[in-house]
DNA sequence: TGAAGGATTTGT
DNA sequence: CAAATCCTTCAC
């Protein structure tokens, strides 16, 4: 990983922003890498009714809890994945759902004419699907040597940031039915690989 | 052991 | 707006 591994060991409501900008690498194989431009999180933490972690640690969710820089891989609505970076200290359910990134390049099974190159990764499960992430990595680390990682901001981002060529949305999470007035979503304005406006 | 419900997506 | 679809969690 090109990020310091104490960049996600803060809590999830800092480590959502800073994500954004960032690139999800997906490691197939050695000729087939797949890069995503994150574009859209939701941050989930102690306290908080929506997180599933927050009653107690149970098998499916034990990763939340676990050390930053691993990710957490749940299935919901029985048909689809979602990924999070877990994030904050050692035992502290944190973690931050990727809910959209934009792809660099699409993998070579996906039909361009079915639908355009920024909205196949639009939404957690969508990310999920095309970048072949499912409960297989749960708990699995991200770094250089691994099949999912993390590549911070281009100079060239975080400077369209200060300039305000590129703004940062914050407003409340998607899909909900606790926590719903809590303002934990991030989302790049202007972007078409956003999940959802508002 | 059973029932309710869910951090979604898609089509009507 | 409702269906698809199934795993997890909690109650009895």
């Amino acid at each position: 990983m090109n990020l310091d591994p104490s960049w996600l060991a803060r809590p999830s409501t800092e480590v959502a922003p800073d994500l954004v900008g960032c690139y999800l690498i997906r490691r197939l194989s050695e000729d087939l890498i797949l890069r995503g431009l994150i574009v859209e999180t939701e941050a989930y933490a102690p306290g908080d009714p929506a997180c599933h972690g927050y009653r107690r640690r149970t098998p499916r969710n034990q990763a939340m809890f676990g050390p930053a820089g691993r990710v957490y891989v749940y299935i919901i609505y029985g048909m689809y994945h979602c990924l999070n970076i877990v994030s904050d200290a050692d035992g502290v359910a944190s973690a931050v759902l990727i809910r959209a990134v934009q792809l660099e390049t699409l993998p070579p099974w996906i039909d361009p004419h079915q639908e355009p190159q920024h909205r196949v990764a639009a939404g957690p499960g969508k990310l999920c699907r095309v970048m072949q992430i499912d409960r297989s990595l749960d708990d699995h680390p991200l770094g250089r040597d691994h099949s999912l990682d993390l590549e911070p901001r281009s100079c060239e981002f975080q400077r369209q940031l200060e300039t305000g060529a590129h703004r940062l949305i914050q407003t409340t999470r998607i899909g909900l039915t606790k926590g719903t007035d809590i303002p934990w979503r991030w989302y790049l304005a202007d972007c078409k690989a956003v999940s959802k406006k508002g």
